[in-house]
DNA sequence: CGATATGATTGTAA
DNA sequence: TTACAATCATATCG
């Protein structure tokens, strides 16, 4: 009762740095001791074994020694054990196996997703390096962002690494001191491997909270710095004009099916060289950019037809005269960045084209990449279309407007309806009537 | 400098 | 997950 105050008054954490823990079995294990004498000279051992770690070295040694050889030491080393004894129950009950913190796990989780903590930079700059080599030369520019980011981004990952390891290396040291520590002490007083085990576990889990204030703080680092890149990636860069003239010609060339396959976007992207490792909310892979001009272009499209009139009959008419070059003369000497080459006008139903479209279109039976067979057909009437009223006397003009009718989209909405073939021509209800309005 | 074009992001529905 | 619609924010044009 009334020793309590003198224990707790004594350092115990002047070697230990503020330890919780050490003082806890000397604190309840001196209640109940009678005899004023008896008392006094235990309670002075006590204070000696308690003070040993505040005295110099010299001064310690000969005390420890004394105490080691006092008369009442044997003595009181058994009651230390008895009472610890008793005391050791309860210590092990309140011994608790630490979950794994769900906080530390996801701060764990997020450094090895960003890269901070995973293994050594060899992923990140592989990835990156291999992105700037299929982007083939025209990634400079933006390899030349993603350095900045990477640069900061290992700069973070540097000092994490560091203070993480120098943490660790204060924790062994600590506990090594510790330990050393109660190896000493267990001269004087009864201490179980247990309890070492144990004080090494409180030790750990002191320095693994140290470690998670580095964890966050690393983690914010990261997000501030993402956040940041991510504004700078939303600067936007226009695309060069061989791009828009590739993704362009491949929109209206499929124009009955704007939706490229992962297959055909990468391979986009690989022909416009904007093989930028974006990060995208939904995932990195380069054909995102491909896919945002896609999904662009398609609303766009749809909501102003009108105003893509003239892009449309362009890029129609190039690809139909590509391809009629490509089918007449059997040589495909046209400009590189046309789709058609792989050549597998095999099996389709061409249900609702005409025959008219039939005939022409095994003219120039090839249809582009495997995939969606129908619907390269459907482009490919869509093409001819094109041709076709082309040849038959379209000098570019306000005809222009007429000749490019997108019926499969005013009908339902989608793009899948074929081409009603009577309408070649279109003549009435023309595209320049559609959407004249700017409603938006 | 304002208007328009355009790439990217976000929220939502199927 | 994808497509779409709306919106943001910058780029470019006149």
């Amino acid at each position: 009762m009334d020793e309590q105050p003198r224990l707790m008054h004594s350092h115990t954490g002047v070697g230990m740095a503020g330890h919780p823990g050490l003082p806890q079995h000397m604190q309840e294990g001196t209640g109940g001791t009678d005899g004023d004498g008896r008392k006094q000279d235990i309670g002075d051992i006590l204070q000696q074994i308690m003070t040993i770690t505040d005295q110099s070295l010299d001064e310690a040694q000969a005390r420890k020694h004394a105490l080691n050889c006092h008369r009442m030491k044997p003595a009181l080393f058994n009651v230390l054990c008895e009472i610890k004894e008793k005391t050791v129950l309860s210590i092990r009950g309140a011994q608790e196996e630490e979950p794994p913190d769900p906080q530390l796990m996801r701060l764990d989780n997020m450094l090895l997703a960003e890269g901070v903590s995973g293994p050594e930079k060899g992923g990140g700059s592989a990835a990156a390096a291999a992105a700037a080599a299929a982007s083939g030369g025209a990634g400079a520019d933006n390899s030349a962002e993603h350095s900045d980011y990477r640069a900061k981004l290992s700069q973070i990952r540097q000092i994490y690494h560091t203070e993480l390891e120098k943490y660790e290396q204060a924790c062994n040291e600590f506990t090594t001191h510790v330990m050393n520590l109660l190896r000493e002490q267990s001269r004087t007083r009864p201490i179980s491997p247990k309890e070492i085990e144990r004080m090494v576990s409180i030790i750990h889990r002191k320095f693994s909270s140290i470690q998670m204030q580095l964890k966050q703080s690393t983690c914010e680092a990261v997000m501030i710095l993402r956040s940041r890149f991510l504004d700078a990636r939303r600067k936007r860069r226009n695309f060069n004009k061989q791009a828009t003239e590739i993704l362009n010609e491949y929109f209206y060339s499929h124009l009955s099916n704007p939706y490229p396959s992962e297959e055909a976007k990468e391979e986009l992207a690989k022909k416009c060289a904007i093989t930028v490792a974006q990060v995208h909310r939904r995932s990195d892979l380069q054909g995102t950019m491909v896919s945002n001009w896609f999904g662009n272009k398609r609303i766009r499209y749809k909501k102003n037809i009108g105003k893509f009139q003239e892009e449309a009959n362009m890029y129609a008419a190039r690809t139909a005269v590509n391809a009629a070059n490509a089918s007449s003369h059997g040589s495909q000497a046209n400009s590189p960045s046309t789709p058609n080459s792989a050549g597998s006008g095999g099996s389709f139903n061409m249900s609702n084209s005409g025959d008219l479209f039939m005939s022409v279109q095994s003219l120039n039976g090839d249809s582009y990449q495997g995939a969606q067979v129908g619907a390269n057909v459907q482009s490919q009437v869509d093409t001819l279309r094109h041709v076709i009223s082309q040849t038959g006397g379209y000098s570019e003009g306000l005809t222009a407007n007429q000749m490019y009718s997108p019926q499969g989209i005013n009908a339902n909405g989608g793009w899948q309806d074929a081409p009603t073939p009577s309408s070649v021509t279109s003549p009435t209800e023309g595209p320049g009537s559609v959407h004249s309005d700017t409603s938006n």
